[in-house]
DNA sequence: AACTATTTTTTGAATGGCCATTCAAGTTTC
DNA sequence: GAAACTTGAATGGCCATTCAAAAAATAGTT
């Protein structure tokens, strides 16, 4: 029990040094060493805890993964329209708690490396998939049939493209912003 | 005059070798050795035309941009009617010569590391920039002015979304098709 | 055409540095 | 005292880049 806490707590201290050194230098430049270093720890005790660097790697996209999994719940749980859950979905994505900086560089990061990474693009695709099925059964409710893969694709590619711009973004961001964008084109999608 | 068409021909078959070597390994991980292999040459040689493999990189990138440029031209000499200009810039992105799963995984791969490059965020601003004036001079004339940045941005955004997921996608990619959605956003975000 | 000089191009091998990972030996926690 | 944790230093491998020397192309000369 205790010693399940220490372990718990370093993780979580490491997660986060990860996502900040990753942002700062790059993930194809980073090394253990910096990663380390901003988590005032040694290079060796990551590898203790997560066996390797794409181990640390793996588990840093689940914590991403995670949040934006807890995200969603507390959106769904108040929303009960159609339009409402979509407004959920894309809450939950540019959620407070997730719509920054270093977490969309990150995120983009990943996204790069994923198709190189079997367990990295195992993540990728069932996150995709979710998100997927959660645009199509509420379009599903609100347009014709044969305007629903159109409404769905711009969704969601607005969705990643807006994470991708964050990215390259070099002031703070403003996620009730993006919140309220993200509703105009929910609007404008299924008028 | 016979020495510079000799110089230009390694240039191509190095840049389409890298470009396939990127693809298919990862900007992170490939090597100059795989990507001289792929060209028939080696690493050397490479350094001797590019100066380093970030050259080698930046030209690369350079290389696609002026591929976007010319379509854009091509496209932009038969568009007369706003609208029509806007097609024309989805139609530029998603041109035949372009819109390809390993251009597309190139282009997103120099997006994740433009940030750590001053060579590449400068080329990346630029193109940024061109394309964000372009949607802009066209939506001004077809909304009201307070709803051409949303519009804007849900342009800008679902390109930049198309690109991402053509380049996870592992069957070949259908341009005529990805166009033809495109309008339909369009159509979507200025009625 | 033939031959040489000059410039351009190519490459194998060496260089030097970097970094993930391991390990043995400590330190802390229970 | 045992188990969990931590780390400095060593290991081993990898890779971009350099360099010197060869090969190929080109120009110049006759």
């Amino acid at each position: 029990m205790g010693r399940k806490r220490i372990r718990d707590i370093r993780n979580e201290e490491l997660i986060e040094a990860t996502v900040i050194a990753v942002h700062r230098r790059g993930y194809s430049v980073v090394t253990m060493a910096e990663i380390a270093r901003e988590a005032g720890a040694s290079a060796a005790s990551i590898n203790y805890y997560f066996g390797s660097k794409e181990g640390l790697m793996e588990a840093t996209m689940r914590h991403l993964l995670n949040k934006l999994k807890q995200a969603m719940i507390r959106e769904y749980a108040t929303a009960t329209t159609p339009r409402e859950r979509l407004y959920a979905v894309m809450n939950a994505n540019f959620d407070d708690t997730l719509f920054e900086v270093a977490q969309c560089s990150l995120w983009m990061q990943f996204w790069a490396s994923a198709p190189y990474s079997q367990r990295l693009s195992r993540l990728h695709r069932i996150n995709r998939h979710r998100v997927r099925s959660h645009f199509l059964a509420e379009l599903r409710r609100l347009l014709p049939a044969e305007g629903v893969e159109t409404a769905r694709q711009a969704l969601q590619c607005y969705m990643d493209g807006v994470w991708l711009q964050a990215a390259q973004s070099d002031g703070p961001l403003d996620p009730t912003k993006a919140r309220l964008a993200a509703h105009r084109v929910v609007d404008l999608v299924i008028s």
